[in-house]
DNA sequence: TTACTATATGATCATATATTCATATATTCA
DNA sequence: TGAATATATGAATATATGATCATATAGTAA
């Protein structure tokens, strides 16, 4: 056994005052791969940020650029183009570009099926 | 017209180079109150953290107690519990007391949806 | 009461993040 | 080509965040 392995399964066992194994021993195997759960808390993270957010709602049904949402949202061009960054890197908006002017949109209706079902939660539990 | 009326009337204006002033209108239309927005960033937040995600993966069908999560997720009992706090604001989770030990679960299945509806998201992007 | 266990909380610190400013790139038009 | 506009990016800074340690609280058992 390589020196890797035996590490691993070192930490595979209990050395705590830990009460319920099996539970543990279950959350491992119905886990997400720790890649994907990054990048599903990436994702979430995203959505996570209020100004963010806002352009994400301001998106949803209708195309805009960059300076209409610096507009809307009340931040300067550049701080809404760091953002969008973020969000076309998590793949959540996409643009177009037509002349100098480069158009944002939503790039899926997940995001918004998201948003919704999120809300809803939102105005159910308070 | 006091002064902060002024002055609110004033931002409204568009004194920028803004392009679509018709655009910019709607969104603030439909817009959510400020308020709800942050609560909702602050809900898609909380998701947003690997090892908080972790967490909710795990409590999702199955009560754990912290030092059960402490193991699976592999940091501190302290660290859980600062997580789990939050989660707890957010009302993701509940627990329930039995003796000295708290069962955390998920508060409510939107939860459990969120999560699958981001990941079939994530899913089909990549 | 004291001792013990499970969990929560406050303080601290290192890191991450959001914004701004200055600058760079890309497109259009003259 | 050069000027003007729209957007992007890098650096800097102030704030937020997550983990840890030390300590506090709550429950149980003696």
């Amino acid at each position: 056994m390589k020196k890797e392995e035996s590490l691993l399964a070192q930490s595979e066992q209990c050395e705590c005052r830990c009460i319920h194994q099996e539970r543990v021993q279950a959350a491992r195997e119905h886990a997400l791969p720790l890649r994907e759960n990054e990048q599903l808390a990436d994702l979430f993270k995203a959505m996570g940020d209020p100004n963010r957010l806002r352009i994400l709602r301001a998106l949803d049904g209708e195309e805009m650029c960059v300076c209409d949402l610096a507009m809307f949202v009340g931040v300067s061009e550049s701080a809404v183009s760091h953002q969008l960054r973020q969000l076309r890197q998590q793949q959540l908006v996409t643009n177009r570009r037509e002349g100098p002017i480069l158009y944002y949109r939503l790039n899926d209706n997940h995001v918004s099926a998201l948003i919704h079902l999120a809300l809803e939660y939102l105005r159910e539990e308070i």
